[in-house]
DNA sequence: TCCTTATGCCAACACAGTTGACCCTACCTG
DNA sequence: CAGGTAGGGTCAACTGTGTTGGCATAAGGA
C-alpha cells in the first residue's frame, strides 16, 4: 500500500522498473517538469508522467502522497534553483534585486511549471531557505524588525505573486504557439475605438508593453521606497524620532 | 448536441428543469460562486452544479462551450463586480487607489472562485471595460502615454497578482477551518532557531503581519512613484526635459 | 544463505469532463 | 388558434483522472 511514503534520505533499495529506470524523488520531479514543457501546465498527469519514467502510476504514490504532494515538491525545485542561480554581493538593494530577478526568471524558465505551482506556499525547506535569506538581508542592512517584516512581506509576496501571473501568460502563449506581442495586438485591435478611446489611442504602445513584465518596474519602485525609509530611520535614530508609516488594513473578506 | 452556444441575448425560451429552475448564465455564474464557497477552489465540477441547479450537467453546455469557458465567465463576474462597487471621484491617485481596492476585495471576497479565476486574463467586455476606464484614469491626469501605458500595466497586473496569491492563502485558511494567523504561527514556531536565526527572532512579528495583504502597501508605494513622475512631467514639459525611466528588460525564458 | 521489507506492478474504484441521440415544449408564424 | 421549428433539457455512455489494496520480487542486512 501506499499510505506511507518513505522518506527520502532513509531510501535504501533502489529496485530498477520493468523498462529498467531507476527511480528517485529527484528523477520524478526532473521528469515531470518535462512532461509539464511538453504537455501544458494542465497536462500532469499520473499516467502520463508513469509512462515518461517507465514506471506504472501507482508507483508515484512511493515517493509522494499524492499528486498535490509532488505539486509542492516541483515548486520547491524551482525555488531551489532560483537561490542556487543567486550569491550575495553585500550591498542590500543589489543583492535583494538579484534574488527577486533571480525567483522570477527561474519560475519563468518553466512557465508551465509555475503556473502550476507559483500560487502556492509550499512551507518545504528551500522556499524557507529563501525567507530566513531576504530577512536576513534586511536585518542586517539595519531596518529595525517591523520594517523588515514587513518588507519582506511585501518582497516575497510580491516576486511570487507577479512570478505566477507572468508565467500565466507564457504558458499560454506557448501553448497557443505564437507570441505574447501577437496575442495582445489582436486583443486589442479588434475594439472599437469610440467605445474605448483611450486604448485605441494607446494600442500600439499596449501591445509593445504588455508582453513584458511588469515586476522589474513594480520591484525598483518598492526598492525604492525601502532605500528612502533606511534613510529617515537611520536620521531618526540619531534624534529619538520613532513615527512609522501606518499600518495596511487586513485583506477584507466577506 | 451542445457544439454551438447560443449566445445570451438571443436566447428566447426558457424551459424549466425537470425540477423546476429556469436556467440563465447569471443563475449559473452565480450559483457557481455558490458552490465554489462550500466545496472549495477545486470543488467546482459539472455534475456538482447541475446538482446545485437542479439540472442535468450536460444541460451547462447549452451555456458554455466547457467548464473553463464557465471559468472565465466567472473571473469576469468578479471583474463586473468590482467595477460596479468603484466610482470616479475626479482624483486621478484616489481613484486609482479605490479602483485597486475594489477588484482586491472583490475578488477576496469569493476566495475559492478567485483562487480559480484571478491569474487568467478573460478578454470579456467588463475587463476590458476596467482597463479602458484606467488607462482613462491616467492619460486625463496628465501621463503622456508611454508613462500611461507603463503605469497601467504595473497597476493591472499587481493588483490581479496579488488578489490570486491573496485569495490562494484566504481559501486555504477557510478549508482548513484555521485563521491564516494560526497557520504562519505554527508554520514558523517549529523552526529550529539555530540554521534560521532571522527567522526566529521575528517569528511573532511574521505571524502577526502575513495573514494581512502586502496589496496596499506595495499599491501606496507605485502611486506615489507615479505622483512623483508626474510632477516631474510637468515640470520638463515647460524646460522642454525629455529623460525617461529606463524601460524593463522583458521577461525571460529558457 | 535466508529473511525482511521496500518498492514495483496489476486490477479496480469512484468521479471527472464531454458528447450524441432523443424528446418535449415554448415560441413564432400563418 | 393551429402547426412547425428549434432551443434546450435529459439520458446514457465514452475516455481519462487520482487513488488504493493486494500481490510479487529482489535488494540488502544478518
Amino acid at each position: 500500500m501506499a499510505k506511507q511514503v518513505v522518506p527520502e534520505p532513509a531510501r535504501r533499495r533502489r529496485r530498477p522498473t520493468q523498462q529498467g529506470t531507476v527511480l528517485s524523488e529527484r528523477l520524478i520531479v526532473h521528469t515531470a517538469l518535462r512532461v509539464l514543457r511538453e504537455h501544458g501546465s494542465t497536462g500532469l498527469t499520473a499516467r502520463r508522467l508513469g509512462t515518461a519514467l517507465g514506471a506504472d502510476p501507482s508507483t508515484l504514490y512511493r515517493y509522494f502522497a499524492g499528486m498535490d504532494d509532488l505539486t509542492r515538491a516541483i515548486g520547491e525545485e524551482l525555488m531551489g534553483r532560483a537561490l542556487d542561480s543567486w550569491s550575495a554581493a553585500g550591498e542590500w538593494r543589489a543583492d535583494l534585486r538579484a534574488l527577486g530577478l533571480a525567483i522570477h526568471s527561474s519560475y519563468l524558465a518553466h512557465p508551465q511549471a509555475a503556473a502550476l505551482t507559483a500560487s502556492r506556499v509550499t512551507g518545504r525547506p528551500r522556499e524557507i531557505a529563501v525567507d530566513e535569506t531576504i530577512l536576513g538581508i534586511l536585518r542586517t542592512a539595519g531596518f529595525p524588525d517591523v520594517a523588515a517584516v514587513r518588507l519582506y512581506h511585501a518582497f516575497i509576496d510580491l516576486s511570487l505573486a507577479f512570478a505566477a501571473l507572468d508565467a500565466g501568460a507564457l504558458a499560454l502563449a506557448e501553448e497557443a504557439r505564437t507570441t505574447d506581442e501577437e496575442m495582445w495586438t489582436s486583443t486589442y485591435a479588434r475594439l472599437p475605438a469610440e467605445s474605448y478611446p483611450h486604448i485605441a489611442a494607446t494600442a500600439r504602445l499596449l501591445a509593445a508593453r504588455m508582453p513584458h513584465s511588469a515586476y522589474p518596474v513594480v520591484l525598483d519602485t518598492l526598492l525604492d521606497n525601502a532605500a528612502a525609509q533606511l534613510v529617515a530611520t537611520r536620521s531618526a535614530a540619531t534624534t529619538g524620532d520613532r513615527s512609522a508609516r501606518p499600518e495596511a488594513p487586513p485583506a477584507g473578506d466577506s
